[in-house]
DNA sequence: CGTATTCGATACACCGATGTATCGGAAGAG
DNA sequence: CTCTTCCGATACATCGGTGTATCGAATACG
C-alpha cells in the first residue's frame, strides 16, 4: 500500500526534478482552483494543465485535499510575509495612511488568490483541523498588525471607539474580509483598494474626515 | 427532450403533491448543503435525504445548480423580510442600540445558512449571472438600513467618518461579512453576535466608548 | 366515482474520475 | 561510465453519479 505513497518521505534522495513537478503541480492546481472552484476540480483536471500524468500526481500528494492545504499555505505564507514587509518599512512611527496603502495594496494584489483563500475558507468552515490551520495564520497576521499598532501608540492613539489595540487588529481584519466578499462580487480591484483604504483609516484615525467613495455596487 | 423536465411548467394543473415534493427536496438540499458543502455534493444524496428518488428530482428541478439558486433565493428573502422587520420595529427615531441587536440576532441566528450563503458566495463569484443576482439582494438589503439611517439622521446624527448614509450603510455590510467569516471558523455564534454588535454601535455612533469584548479566535 | 393527466419510482446505458500496480527511463552517487 | 534508486507514464479494474425513457400510482377534475 506505502509502495508508491512517498508523500510524506522522510529519507531518501532528495529529488530534484520532483519539486519541479510538485511546484508545477502547484501552480497548476492555483489557476485551475481559481477558475473553477475546489469542489468542481479534479485530480485529471489538474494533471492535464501542468502537463503530468495522474501519476505524478499521487506521487506527490495523497489526495486532492492535501494539494489544496499545500497551496493554502505556501501562498498565506507568502502574503504574511509581504505584509510584514508592508508594516515594518517606515520607521518605528506609523504612518497610518502610507501603511494602509501598502497593505491593502498587497492584500488586494489578485482576485485569484482572494477566491481560492474564499474557498479554502469554505473548506475549513466544515473541517476542525483545517480551521485551526487557517486561524493559526490570521492570528499570525492580526499579531502582526497589533504588534505594529501598539508600537505607534504615542505618536497616533487609535480611536477610542474601538478598545484596545487588539481589538482594533481584529476590526482590521474583519475590514479585510468585508471588502473581500464585495470584491468577489463586483470584481472592482481599485474599487476595493479604496474603499478598504477608507475603512481602515475611518478606523484607525481619530475623526478622518475624507469623504467616502461612492460604491458602485 | 422535454418531456420530462417541466421544470419552468407553465400551463397544466398546478399541482399540490408537487409542492410539497419540491419543499422537501429543498429543505433535503439546505442540509446536506450546510453539512458538506455545494460542490461536494451529489443530487442522488439530496434525493436519498429527502426520501425521494432521482425521477422526483429530474422532474422538479434541470440542475443542482437550479436548485442551489432556488434554495438561496428563497432563504434569502426570508432574511430581507426578517431584516426590515427587525429595522421597522421600533418608530421614526432609531433606537441605535436596540436596532443593532434585532439585526444582529436575525443576521448571525444559524451557521448553516452562513454556510450555504457562503458557498453561494464562491458560487457566485465565478458567474457573473449569479453574481448579479447575489448583487440585488445585497443591494436590497443595504438600501434598507441606507434608510433606516437617512430616517434617524435627525436624532442620531452619524458619526462624519463615514460619510454619508449610502457609505455606511456599506460599511454594514463588510462587518457584517467580516463577522461572518470568522464566526465560520470559530463557531462562536454568541461571540461573533457581541463582536458584531460592537463593531456595529462603533461605526454608528459617535464616540461610543464601550469597550470591545476580548476575542478569542 | 371514473378518468385524464401529472408525478415520481425503477431500470438502463454511459461516462468520467479514482486509485493501484507495473514498468521504462531519468537522475544522482560512486 | 555504471549502476542503483527514484520518479512518473501507462494500463487496468472499478465505482459512483448522471441523464433519459418507461411505466405504475397518485391526484385533481368533471
Amino acid at each position: 500500500m506505502a509502495a508508491m505513497t512517498r508523500t510524506g518521505g522522510s529519507t531518501g534522495r532528495i529529488t530534484r526534478r520532483r519539486a519541479r513537478t510538485r511546484a508545477n503541480l502547484l501552480a497548476a492546481a492555483f489557476s485551475v482552483f481559481a477558475a473553477k472552484g475546489f469542489g468542481h476540480v479534479s485530480i485529471e483536471e489538474i494533471c492535464e494543465t501542468a502537463g503530468y500524468s495522474r501519476g505524478a500526481f499521487y506521487s506527490n500528494f495523497s489526495s486532492l485535499d492535501e494539494l489544496f492545504f499545500a497551496l493554502y499555505e505556501e501562498r498565506a505564507e507568502l502574503i504574511a510575509r509581504q505584509v510584514a514587509e508592508a508594516l515594518a518599512q517606515d520607521g518605528p512611527d506609523l504612518d497610518v495612511p502610507a501603511a494602509v496603502d501598502r497593505v491593502t495594496a498587497v492584500l488586494l494584489l489578485d482576485r485569484d488568490w482572494l477566491l481560492v483563500k474564499t474557498d479554502f475558507l469554505v473548506h475549513a468552515a466544515r473541517d476542525p483541523e483545517v480551521a485551526r490551520a487557517l486561524l493559526e495564520h490570521r492570528a499570525g497576521l492580526r499579531g502582526a498588525i497589533a504588534e505594529r499598532l501598539a508600537r505607534a501608540q504615542g505618536h497616533t492613539p487609535l480611536p477610542a471607539v474601538l478598545g484596545d489595540v487588539d481589538s482594533a487588529a481584529h476590526a482590521v481584519v474583519a475590514a479585510y474580509d468585508g471588502v473581500t466578499t464585495r470584491l468577489l462580487l463586483d470584481r472592482d480591484v481599485a474599487g476595493a483598494r479604496a474603499w478598504l483604504k477608507q475603512l481602515l483609516t475611518a478606523l484607525l484615525t481619530e475623526g478622518s474626515a475624507e469623504p467616502a467613495p461612492r460604491g458602485r455596487e
